[in-house]
DNA sequence: TAATTAGATTGTAATCAGTACAATGTAGGA
DNA sequence: TCCTACATTGTACTGATTACAATCTAATTA
């Protein structure tokens, strides 16, 4: 997706697109990574080194309220982030920390009949095949 | 579960049984309520005058850690607590903020072939039947 | 194109859940 | 009953996130 793709999404969205929201996005799904703040901070300072970290949370913030990124609470210690907002799950691997994507085939539930279901977040953690030899 | 078989449970697995531990785990067993630290320690100090804020984090790490007790992450702000260690899904009501449980009756994945899964947990979002009218 | 303004960015200070650590207390084995 | 390893307590600290006021700017309007 390019500077200019993303302009032009942002504005049918009646978002602002500023060059510090622009950089963010385009990181995110350039990098499906799951960056955490500080992350996203280091590597967008580069190319704005006015950027401030309270403008990160902004701008994050914002994205998720718009459905453009989703928040991944694997980690009680730091909130993550994925461009990817389909449905799907992530593994946190114990051992090198590092987190996975996986595909939901299907999820069959009980017991929320008459619940308006917004978002649905599927965390498995253990040891992936890397750190398993 | 009585104070005794909680002791005794405590004893099998070599787990110290102090009357703080015995407390916080009774309470939880006894209240599906998905308590966090706070919630706990004010609840547990009225028995325990004495009781450290500390001591119901090093509790509750412990409790973990013998697999008695699971951390669920739903909510970014805060960890909750649930004694009920079998697999079962989250979903938190973004209107009164209430933590339900729900059956999951079936979870079939791919793209983590290899990796030796530990916990699992699954959180939706949304508006319960309550709120809902 | 310039003027306008609502909304965005910045920097600093504050918050607050959770952790580190040293002193004191105690469960449970000898 | 004594002893010791382990648990509890209280205080101080950390570090992610938020509040807020000043400054700046995207994008609409004249």
């Amino acid at each position: 997706m390019t500077q200019q793709e993303i302009q032009s999404l942002f504005r049918a969205k009646h978002y602002r697109a500023t060059p510090q929201r622009i950089s963010i996005y385009k990181y995110l799904c350039e990098h499906p990574t799951h960056p955490d703040c500080e992350c996203i901070y280091n590597v967008i300072k580069k190319d704005h080194p006015n950027l401030s970290l309270t403008t990160i949370y902004n701008v994050l913030e914002s994205l998720e309220k718009e459905g453009l990124i989703t928040k991944i609470n694997i980690d009680s210690e730091r909130v993550h982030y994925d461009a990817d907002t389909r449905l799907h799950g992530h593994f946190k691997c114990k051992e090198c920390g590092k987190i996975y994507d996986f595909n939901i085939k299907s999820i069959d539930v009980d017991g929320i009949d008459g619940f308006d279901i917004g978002q649905k977040e599927v965390y498995y953690n253990g040891i992936c095949r890397d750190c398993n030899k």
